[in-house]
Parts: structure tokens; sequence; C-alpha cells
RNA sequence: GGCGGCAUAGCCAAGUGGUAAGGCAGAGGUCUGCAAAACCUCCAUUCUCCGGUUCAAAUCCGGAUGCCGCCUCCA
């Protein structure tokens, strides 16, 4: 079935034609490395790192560029006021960055391209721009000229005529209109710069990414994305400078995902309510916060929440929890053969294929789970190869949304770990208690034995009598 | 002022013309010494409201109301 990707260019779903048959080239805009990561990073970066695991497990062959924008101005302006070299801070963002992503099961993307190492691709696409007549030097500046070229607008959907000059943005003298933008600034004492044709000085903010997409993917590629705030300026300056440069289309297919709320709120500096990626983990299960993220769909805004990530929470517990009966209760190996799939897999490439609906692929999650739990409760229903299946099908998708990536045995013991901290009782003390009651079951000595229970719920401890003995676990 | 989006059960959330996925919470049941887990059953005659198109609309069109985003750095 084909794959359908919604486009902002266009604004409607069409049908993925990759340029080669085959083969995905992919852009994402990366962040400016001049803070740590805040959940809508992480949306963004899991977004677009499940759509690229599903078209490797489509075989596509992808190549995914993702840059760090390492010189700006927020860069320069946090390492002044930290007392610390431009180019260190970004460093050491990029390396929180990567702390971060990894934490949270985040594929590296094949190229991951700083600025600073292409200053010559970013010199060599402004001066086609100003041999072009597209772009013009003011001072040491270098701007585009927006009404040179006559699609402006086109991706946003806005017109120049109808864009109110200067309604919040202070107009800069020396622009020619107002919108137009910088590509290469003048150096200022103490800013990092590079020697360019106008002068000593350093990009702007858009034409890296025009520059570096041609570097590795080249003029014309398949899809480019990020978070809809940057559909303007940045994306349509993008295309503005691409399509002026080269004389063809940039990027086929443009996704943009939506953003993250904090209790109903947008984040922002004045609410001081930034969710920190490393600040979320220390709460929460890295794949709770990804299949949080994955349970709306990626154009939708999400609402961080308490209550909604304890919902992931549950459902993660439940979904390890058939990894578990799985690997306890059945003959699981080798199920893997069948490259097609099951049902399950099935139904949930066909939500992927329907502009990577996660939602609706949870959704089948779920029915799977209900499905393989009830194979494994009646061992007579179904048949070995069918439970292996099953379980394939799950681990598959476990794949693409980028959970179950540890086992189930160090699921739990690290949920355990992180929930004992916040209870008063040890393990120890609650295995005594444990092996006490089992005394007293064995006696059948009830009263006592509910005792224990009751003690121990009242602690946050939750018992569970199977064949194989009492099992503990803490409530969430 | 311009551009765009969204409104589905107590909550979260799919669903773009064919008669409302899934999850959480809740109720009943199976199982269990009792529980838990798991499973089964139930839980929106209805999709913000008002018109319209259609044999048929949550889905298309028009209008109203409400919420949100972008137009400035932002994922």
């Amino acid at each position: 079935m084909a794959m359908r990707i919604y486009n902002t260019l266009t604004k409607s779903k069409e049908s993925f034609e990759p340029i080669l048959p085959g083969q995905v080239k992919i852009y994402v805009c990366g962040p400016t490395v001049y803070d740590f990561c805040h959940v809508g990073h992480a949306r963004s970066v899991v977004v677009f790192d499940v759509v690229v695991r599903y078209f490797r497990a489509l075989n596509y062959q992808v190549t995914y560029v993702r840059n760090f924008t390492d010189v700006d101005d927020k860069i320069i302006k946090r390492a002044n006021e930290v007392g610390m070299p431009a180019i260190q801070l970004a460093d050491k963002f990029i390396d929180a960055f990567y702390h971060d992503m990894d934490a949270l099961n985040v594929i590296h993307a094949d190229v991951e391209p700083r600025v600073t190492a292409h200053i010559d691709d970013i010199i060599d696409i402004v001066q086609t721009l100003v041999d072009k007549k597209v772009a013009y030097v003011s001072g040491g500046d270098v701007f585009y000229s927006v009404e040179a070229f006559a699609d402006y607008g086109k991706l946003s959907g806005r017109k120049l005529d109808d864009m109110v000059a200067g309604s919040r943005i202070e107009v800069n003298a020396s622009k020619r209109n107002p919108y137009d933008f910088v590509l290469w600034k003048a150096a200022k004492p103490g800013e990092p710069s590079w020697p360019s044709p106008w002068g000593e000085g350093r990009p702007g903010w858009h034409i890296e990414c025009s520059a570096m997409s041609r570097r590795f993917l080249g003029e014309t590629f398949d899809i480019h994305g990020g978070g809809k705030d940057l559909i303007f300026p940045h994306h349509e300056n993008e295309i503005a400078q691409s399509e002026a440069a080269h004389g063809k289309t940039f990027a086929r297919y443009w996704m943009h995902n939506g953003f993250v709320n904090i209790d109903n709120e947008k984040m922002s500096k004045s609410l001081n309510n930034f969710l920190m990626i490393k600040d979320i983990l220390t709460s929460y299960h890295p794949e709770t916060v990804r299949l949080f993220l994955l349970s709306s769909h990626y154009r939708s805004p999400i609402d961080f929440s308490d209550q909604n990530l304890k919902e992931s929470e549950k459902a993660l517990d439940k979904i390890y929890g058939l990894v578990r009966r799985f690997d306890e209760e059945a003959d699981i190996r080798g199920g893997d053969r069948d490259e097609a799939g099951g049902s399950y897999w099935q139904a949930f490439c066909a939500a992927m294929d329907d502009d990577f609906n996660t939602a609706k692929g949870i959704g089948i999650l779920f029915n799977l789970l209900k499905e393989g739990n009830r194979l494994l409760d009646d061992k007579d229903a179904g048949t070995d190869e069918s439970r292996k299946q099953l379980f394939s099908d799950l681990r598959r998708m476990g794949n693409i949304l980028g959970i179950l990536q540890q086992p189930w045995q160090a699921f739990f013991e690290n949920r355990t770990q992180n929930q004992l901290q916040e209870i008063t009782v040890s393990a120890t003390e609650i295995d005594a208690l444990v092996t006490e009651r089992t005394a007293a079951r064995k006696n059948k000595d009830w009263k006592r034995a509910d005792e224990i229970r009751d003690q121990l719920q009242a602690l946050g401890v939750l018992l569970e009598d199977k064949a194989d003995g009492t099992h503990w676990k803490l409530a969430t």
C-alpha cells in the first residue's frame, strides 16, 4: 500500500513518491544548541525518529540528516552571560542533546552536521544568490531580497502584501523590504567569525539548512521536517534561498509536528514551565515518554501532564507484562521469519502508511495485547505458530515506536528501583513480610495472610499470588 | 489586522461520505482461600451549536460560538 504524507506545502495528504525508487532523503531541522533540550525538542526528534524507523522497516534506503545550529545570536548571547566561549557552549549542549536523546532511544541521524563545519558551503550558496541578484550587500551584511523570489510565502500561505510590515519587529533600515532576511552577518567584536567575500562575519539563521541539505542530500530531496513553528519564517526562507539558488524544487514533502503544551499551557519563559527532558526522565521511564509522545497524531498538539504520563506508564507496564508472559509461558523462538508479518503488524502498517498515524497504531497494539493475553490464558486457543506470529508482530511494532528495547526483567527491575525510592519500606522488609505471609497461607491462616496483604497495601505494595509463588510490585 | 488549526463519552484519543477504534476511570462476571493480573460483558442512537448538500455526514458546504497556534527567537 502506498504511503500517504500530509504535505504542509499543499495542505493535503499526498501519496509518497520518492525521487529515487526505494530511497528516502530526509532533512530535519535540529536544535540551536544554547540550552538543554525540552520536551518539545523531544517530540520533534522522536516523531522523525519513528518516521525514519518506519521507512527503514519498509526497506527504504534512508539518508537522514539532522543539523546542529552551533553559531547564532542566542548562543553568543548565552555564552556571554555565562562567560564561556560560544563554541564551547555549543559543544556542551550538543553533548547534552545526545545524552537526552540517547536516553530516549533515538537513533542517530546518518549525518548530523554542524554549521561551523560548513561555512564554505554557506559562503558558496550566498555568493550564488548575490550573483543572481537575489541577495544584496549592505555594509558587511548580505540580505536576501524576498521580492526577487516570486513564490515567497508559498509554504506558509502568506503574501508579502498582506503581512504587516514591522508590526512586531523593528524594521532594519538597511533592508529594502522589511521581510528581507540576513544571509551573512558582519562580525561584531568578540563574536565568532569567518572570512568571506563580504568581510569577516557569520551565517544568518536560515542559510545553514539550505547549504547543508544540499551538501548531503542534493539540491532537491524528498522530505523536510521540523516543528510547526519553523514553517515561518525558517522554512519559508529556506525555500526562497534554495530554489532561487538552484532554480528547482527544494524539498518535495514538508512535514511539521505540533506543539507540546504543559498542563494545557504553551511552554514559555514567562510561565517558567519549560520542561527539560533530563528532568522528565527522573520521573518517567524513557519509553513511557516515547509512548506518550506517540499516543497522539504528530500534527496535533499534545498536552504534557502528570495524568497523561501516568496513563502511558500504565500502558507500557501492560505491554511489558505481555512480553513477560510470552517469555515465561510460551515458546516464542523463531517467530521472526515471516517477512509479511501477521494481521496485527499489517494493520499497524496500514495505520503508519496513513501519515504516520501512531495513535491508531498504538490502538492496534492494544488489540494485539488483548489477543496475546487471551492466547496465553487459554493454551488450547490458537497455535504455537499464532503465538509466535503475535509476539513477532509485537516486537516489530515496538521497534518502530522505539519501545520494548530492553528485556522485561530490566524494565520491571528498573521501575521497582525507582519506585522504592518513593516509599518508606525496603525490598528486604517487603520480602520478609511476603515470606511470613506465604507461611501463613500454607497453614491456611487467612486472617494473618490478609493482614499482611493489607499492611503492605497501605505501604503501596501490591501482591500477586501466582502458581510459582507470590510476586510483589509497587502501586503507581 | 493577516494566515492557519482544533472542538468526539468523566478523562486521553483514532476516525475525511456508509452508519462512532483503542486506552484510563467506572459497573457486572470468570479465575482466586481472599485479592491481584488476565480475560469476558456493559459503558457516546451520537460527534460544540444552527442551517445546507446527499439515499447516506462526526466526516462535505455556509454560518455561529469557544479554544489554540503562527505573523518576533522558538521543536
